[in-house]
DNA sequence: TCCTGCTATGCAACGAGTTGCATGAACAAG
DNA sequence: CTTGTTCATGCAACTCGTTGCATAGCAGGA
């Protein structure tokens, strides 16, 4: 399970709440590695337990108090043991190819309008990373290694993003080219 | 969920035990949906159940007897529902980019073995669809429209290799330079 | 004033997915 | 003759992940 470390990684990077990781993994770390605020409070408690995080209750005005979490000296070296355990190479599970394949035996046509929602939701990630690179990286050349790394790993987002969307328009050229088929005859 | 549809897809395709799906998993339709035997045996019951589909008892000569499960009209339309529903756009969970993450801090230089390792993995699997497409699919431009459906999968799969390499690529070249970096300093 | 929304944490229950094990018959290799 | 592999199905126990709900203070707008 990546869980822990993933969260390592975004305390390491800087430390903060439950409620606060739960909003980095709506972007940023979220982007390769989802959760939820319930997976990642349990998680929390159990890396607490076992010594690879402290936390520091912090009061604050205006709103709740808050836990502070931080990776402790443990914590730092399971994260180094992780990295050199090999890790099995992403399974991925692609609803949408199910649905493609499954066309064959429907109306294929019945699929243009999920495609196309498809299409838009992963433009609009694309623009999204396209932005923050030129927010965050706006001179690749001359990056320190922190920076480097957190960068090679955007441009993957960004090239998964152009095949995903270039293979979409294979899919609808498809769709259209048996829907045209279809209704000449 | 989509391993019922995934199911279905298969069965329709041709019908089989739940052992002969499982080997479908692994390959096939099991590139871009996994599932282990334990669960197809689950949820074929759980189709019986609701109708989906239906249990044939085949006697066999040197082995085992087998169940042999094919879809009943009303498995069909669901499929046919399903495909007109929205699905989630494919939460990618890649455990190798919160291991370059990790990288700034720790040694970078030892995730070069993991790196290469993956790109082993991708490039095998490249080979495999090559081979494949090779073999099921000797003309693209003439084919039938369920077929040109599983081609346009398969091409999904060819793209996300190559992109995937080339990915690895870059994230080797910046481990190498942070490693040349720091050996010279 | 009331309602919505944000920060912040957490419980309880459920469903999905994994792992280990068991059975039992056939066949091939050593 | 024993060991390993393939075919074939399944139980039990567990972990992971999701969903719904609860609480609670404060801010801002209708």
């Amino acid at each position: 399970m990546a869980l822990e470390y993933a969260i390592l990684v975004s305390l390491l990077e800087k430390p903060g709440s439950g409620y606060e990781l739960a909003r980095r993994f709506d972007r940023s770390i979220g982007y390769f590695w989802t959760a939820t605020h319930q997976q990642i409070y349990r998680v929390l408690k159990r890396m607490e337990g076992d010594g690879w995080i402290e936390v520091r209750e912090v009061a604050q005005e205006g709103r709740p108090d808050k836990k502070v979490h931080s990776v402790t000296p443990q914590g730092h070296r399971a994260l180094a043991d992780w990295l050199r355990e090999p890790v099995e190479p992403a399974t991925l599970r692609h609803g949408l190819a199910v649905k493609v394949r499954g066309a064959a035996f429907s109306d294929p046509a019945d699929l243009i309008g999920e495609v196309e929602r498809h299409r838009a939701a992963h433009s609009a990630r694309l623009e999204e990373y396209l932005t923050g690179e030129a927010r965050d990286f706006p001179d690749p050349a001359s990056l320190d290694d922190g920076a480097a790394l957190v960068h090679v790993v955007l441009r993957g987002g960004i090239e998964y993003e152009r095949m995903t969307l270039a293979w979409l328009d294979e899919v609808l050229a498809v769709l259209h080219r048996i829907r045209a088929g279809r209704a000449e005859s």
